[in-house]
DNA sequence: CTCCCTAACGCAAAATATTTGCTTTAATCG
DNA sequence: CGATTAAAGCAAATATTTTGCGTTAGGGAG
């Protein structure tokens, strides 16, 4: 009798129900986190905590995994009290300090972990660089002097190698891997303003 | 009567018995991974393609991403048929290039995205990277002019920012992201035979 | 505002997976 | 060649995940 209606819509219904058994779950994860620590976490535990039966978490996430790295990219927003004084070469260096004593922390390491737990290695990626480029951004904006590279590139040449030595080295990090990979990034990019010595880096990218 | 006797060994026996099972556990894997995938690979499914009983994979390995993520490990085993030529300007960049083209294919990235499962994010690193310094410095010692930088380096310059983006960007890389990183690396190490740009990196670390 | 439609939840039974205690096997060492 | 013991097998006990179906409550359409 009706018309075709257009009821293509996807992905869990955003308000009511559905929000708040999200939020009492995500609420649950972190609350048994704190408590037992996430070794041994089960579904049933979380879904008693919550006051939701196993099977709606079963469905909506499909595994323990899945949900904790759901949970652990939520909480990415790096409240970041950042406050550029607008030199870079004051300002990079002391975020890239802060930024690894975030990350090469407990928590952080935990987080990292969560979240890489939860990648298939292909489809989406760990969408931890999205918290970095923000402040990056900001970094960049508020400097005096004109600014001759990417964000992508201090990723690449700052946040790259924390990453990779945080995850793929055993022996503890340097306290000051970032901060001097920084200072030695923005040496290089204001000594010579006009071009830098890598390539295709000062072209922005995406 | 007898005396205190210094049976303090661990991990599993070497030869013998133990190391079939392994080795009959390790093949089930890769042939199951061969032919159904890795999605919704079991325990139980495993043991009896190996000719075992689950409890005995349960308590050598504790659950199947641990499992997978060894096998991962054991085929890490990079068979780099490398004949470098002795010019860095052309060696680094080819093996960087092949690099990229192992790492970020399908089964490259599956490779990654397992072993990556098996980390616990504080006590052992990920070994992906013990598989490259052997090809770098296997570069370096052939190299012919004098070499001025760290294998570390190269994995800051190279490595590094690939896997990065491997495993935090959603778009495809560039397929000569590191075969240019590699590039503007060795232009840089070589127009400045004494001093190369970035301060703390010819020092050898480790 | 009310009524429908349906996505998402709850419940409980069935199917699987995991743990555990004990027994058996076979490497290794004296 | 035994004695010792780490590791495997077996099976019962638990715990988990899956599944089918009835129920609830958002979110339009009228």
């Amino acid at each position: 009798m009706s018309e075709i209606r257009n009821t293509s819509r996807s992905g869990p219904r955003p308000g009511g129900r559905s929000l708040r058994v999200q939020e009492a779950v995500h609420a649950a994860v972190v609350a048994l986190i704190e408590e037992f620590g996430r070794e041994g976490l089960t579904v049933p535990q979380v879904a008693a905590r919550a006051g939701v039966t196993p099977s709606t978490i079963y469905r909506r996430w499909s595994d323990i995994a899945t949900l904790i790295s759901d949970v652990a990219q939520r909480n990415l927003r790096t409240d970041c009290p950042l406050k550029p004084c607008g030199r870079l070469s004051d300002d990079l260096p002391a975020w890239a300090e802060m930024y690894q004593d975030e990350m090469d922390s407990t928590p952080g390491r935990a987080m990292v972990r969560d979240v890489l737990r939860g990648w298939d290695g292909m489809q989406k990626a760990c969408p931890l660089l999205d918290a970095v480029r923000p402040s990056i951004a900001l970094i960049c904006d508020a400097s005096s002097e004109p600014v001759n590279f990417d964000v992508e590139a201090v990723i690449d040449a700052v946040v790259a190698p924390l990453l990779t030595r945080m995850i793929f080295t055993d022996a503890p990090l340097a306290s000051t891997l970032a901060r001097d990979a920084a200072v030695a990034f923005v040496e290089q990019h204001l000594s010579n303003a006009s071009g830098p010595g890598r390539g295709q880096q000062s072209v922005p990218r995406k």
